[in-house]
DNA sequence: AAAGTTTGATAAAACGTTTTACCAAACTTA
DNA sequence: TAAGTTTGGTAAAACGTTTTATCAAACTTT
């Protein structure tokens, strides 16, 4: 029992033909007659052929590879993006290489860079917070194809895919407005976050929209963690006991304002009636949130299609 | 402006060595002085040489590639091995390659295929579901190492990486008689599935261990989704009032059980007193589970770990 | 100073494909 | 039948590395 692994040759020698003849059958080039094509087909068959991409990839000089730079695959936003994207190159042949980048810019750049001698023939990366437009600009001047996947709009320089957070913000707020809500707060996300500043551009055009005020002092700025928001959000509606609704950035913030609201003796829900109870609307996507909280309403983002479609734009 | 690659004859001559000098250099064999070695680097730093992987693979016969293979990567479960194995990889210089299988063992032998074209030095699998002990089989009598991740031991073939299902079983059931629990059933999961085996080996057992019956009649098999568990715990309950504790298969059967049992009149909760409360344990990890419902406990897996755990066992 | 050894470097052969250029045989057309 | 064209196929060069065998020069030992 031979373990050599069965090259091109051997096929080759098996159907009796020449090296050039196999790799066209493999390949559907040039012309070949059914018989042979039959003949090599078998070979294949019968030696467990199976090609060397390597090779393959080398004398080409191109691949089916796409390299897929992001933060950290076990965050489920990103897991989303990826399985779209994969699906969509699966369907094409195309394979997909995962890097992650974590959070610091070295270890990115050492992905594009590891990606590029992988030869990819085409990269989908998520931007780290903390990545410059110059750092970004660096990548461009490449012959690989890039494709940037965000929360938020990052800069014209790449091809952009990513969710409409202004329109999802308008739709949240008018559908609060509808309601009949009128005092309608925006709670959680970082100022330097983009995505947030897209959200209440929408948010805050709306209101104009309707000819309602937009009061600075309902815009509160805190921390990812269900707690920090619980406390953020009974604060606010404590001193400002008018307010109806809230928007929250995350969904960890929703999930927190059920708490904050709790605690300032009010209660969550959606009938508007008498000021006593509050709506809150969330962001991003959360399975079954319906079920686990039906009093909370989220906004959800097509995340799974974003990464199909950062799939599209790159073939 | 040249748009041509960079190639390892490039740096030779920019560096006036040889090829096989630059060759030595970047990989550290052979002897090289320390000046010729600082002339290569110059060379490689000023002409942005990236080493062509393919070329490299195919030469050394060898990659630094691990493909996985899992049903679909935006599973939180799944997602989370991926994101441990990544880590460990990244660590040890080695890159990879993800292959969604779907459900179909098809697609899944593909995957295999095009994996081992890519001429990966490993592979790391989930099986689906419906994958028989021949098909794992037919896997095996290759060269390329593999290592099974899995919710469930699904043979002695192939190596393998999984959580301890008895042992978690065995603390959850210990853990409620410890509360003074004496009625504990088990819901959902399928007959056919070999994780809830396990875990109803490690409950029955430690039932047994502490001299408790085992009822059949309290082991109910039922779907995934919520309102299904819901359903059946509802009627469980109702025929069987002296329950007084609840281990859940899925982490969807135990927010179902909640539902259940409000609707047949108890109430969630750890406190055993009056037989009033019905104290609901799940498994699987829910990140932030004891914020989103409080009186739910579930017995988290460390699947990330898991996933480091498959990387080292590769290497 | 002759013989051995170490050091630092190199030319050339592989690795398994794809592609280019070419060819004989079999048909078509004039 | 001579000249052209199509068909089915091949030999050999290339892709960019790594590795093997080899070598001159510079030291060490006798």
């Amino acid at each position: 029992m031979t373990n050599k692994k069965v090259n091109i040759k051997d096929v080759a020698k098996k159907a009796g033909v020449s090296v050039t003849t196999v790799s066209m059958v493999l390949s559907d080039k040039g012309r070949i007659s059914v018989e042979t094509a039959e003949k090599v087909n078998q070979a294949v068959q019968q030696l467990g052929y199976i090609k060397n991409q390597s090779a393959s990839n080398l004398r080409a000089q191109k691949s089916a590879l796409i390299g897929l730079v992001l933060r950290d695959i076990s965050d489920s936003y990103y897991a989303e993006v990826a399985a779209g994207l994969s699906e969509v190159l699966e369907e094409k042949g195309y394979m997909l290489f995962l890097a992650q980048s974590g959070a610091n810019q070295e270890k990115f750049d050492q992905c594009i860079s590891t990606l590029k001698a992988q030869g990819v023939a085409g990269i989908v990366f998520c931007p780290i917070r903390d990545i410059g437009v110059p750092n970004i600009d660096k990548l461009i001047d490449t012959d690989t194809p890039l494709v940037c996947v965000a929360r938020a709009k990052v800069g014209q320089q790449v091809d952009f895919v990513g969710p409409d957070n202004m329109l999802s913000a308008k739709m949240a707020t008018e559908y609060l407005i509808k309601q009949g809500h009128r005092q309608i707060a925006y709670v959680g996300g970082h100022s330097d976050s983009l995505s947030r500043a897209e959200r209440l551009g929408g948010y805050c055009s709306t209101l104009m929209q309707f000819g309602l005020p937009f009061k600075p002092e309902w815009v509160i700025e805190c921390d990812k963690s269900q707690t920090i928001a619980a406390e953020a959000v009974s604060q606010l509606i404590s001193t400002n006991p008018k307010i109806t609704a809230i928007l929250c950035h995350y969904s960890s913030t929703a999930f927190g304002a059920v708490y904050g609201i709790n605690r300032a003796n009010r209660s969550v829900g959606k009938d508007n009636y008498i000021g006593q109870q509050v709506a809150v609307i969330g962001f991003d996507d959360v399975p079954e949130a319906e079920l686990i909280q039906p009093s909370l309403t989220f906004v959800s983002t097509p995340v799974r299609e974003i990464g199909r479609q950062a799939g599209y734009r790159l073939i």
